[in-house]
DNA sequence: AGAGATACCTTGACAGGCGAGGTATCTCTG
DNA sequence: CAGAGATACCTCGCCTGTCAAGGTATCTCT
């Protein structure tokens, strides 16, 4: 649903790093995760995604590396570093936080 | 808190519509609106607010006039439309939606 | 007289989202 | 075997909302 779009802005690298709390994954993969756990409703767009990845490894909150290409097509992997858990840890905090605000302007 | 500013990005026209749903009001008086109903923890910083005020009138969600200003400094009236009060209860619907499909994501 | 609150406004920079375009491999179907 | 569709990655450049910084003017209190 491209509405709420807008609302999820800035939620992106929270989302992202809660997949990779889980395990190691690479982008096509974490984008089907979310559209499945969200039952559709939501999925990154591939630019909106690759260019959070490109942000979070340059702020060293995750890591990469190339998968085993025996079959397939070639996939990279990511990792999540402890700067990354931290941070993770802290956001959703914040998001708690965003959300009792947003909920007492909303009535 | 400036942390969670980030957060409400995409917000803050609701926002501001739902304080119209109430009455009549002008910046100023809004700004404080929301600073005490959400114990100080957020507000907006001015030039979001009179650049988002600019975009709801340009949309013809909010209308304004003058104030009489026999007395103090002159204000600026906000008033939601028609158009605006139906647009601020999708939008209060698509943040229940943001904020499920948020919830779901950030376990 | 000066500080601080009230009240408005504009400019320009910045960052995140994303449409559009590209590459390469594998699998399934006719 | 050709072609479609899924898998899987990536980049460029535009658009939009936010906000730091700066400005104006009035009123109240000390």
């Amino acid at each position: 649903m491209s509405l709420t779009a807008d609302l999820v802005r800035g939620h992106t690298e929270s989302i992202i790093l809660a997949q990779l709390m889980e395990r190691d994954s690479y982008g096509y993969e974490i984008n089907k995760a979310i559209q499945a756990q969200t039952g559709g409703d939501y999925e990154l767009k591939e630019a909106t995604l690759y260019s959070a990845f490109r942000r979070l490894e340059q702020a060293g909150l995750i890591s990469s590396y190339w998968g085993d290409a025996t079959t397939g097509a070639r996939r990279r992997y990511y990792a999540i570093t402890p700067n990354g858990q931290r941070f993770y840890c802290r956001s959703r905090e914040e998001w708690h936080n965003a959300r009792r605000i947003i909920d007492a302007l909303l009535p």
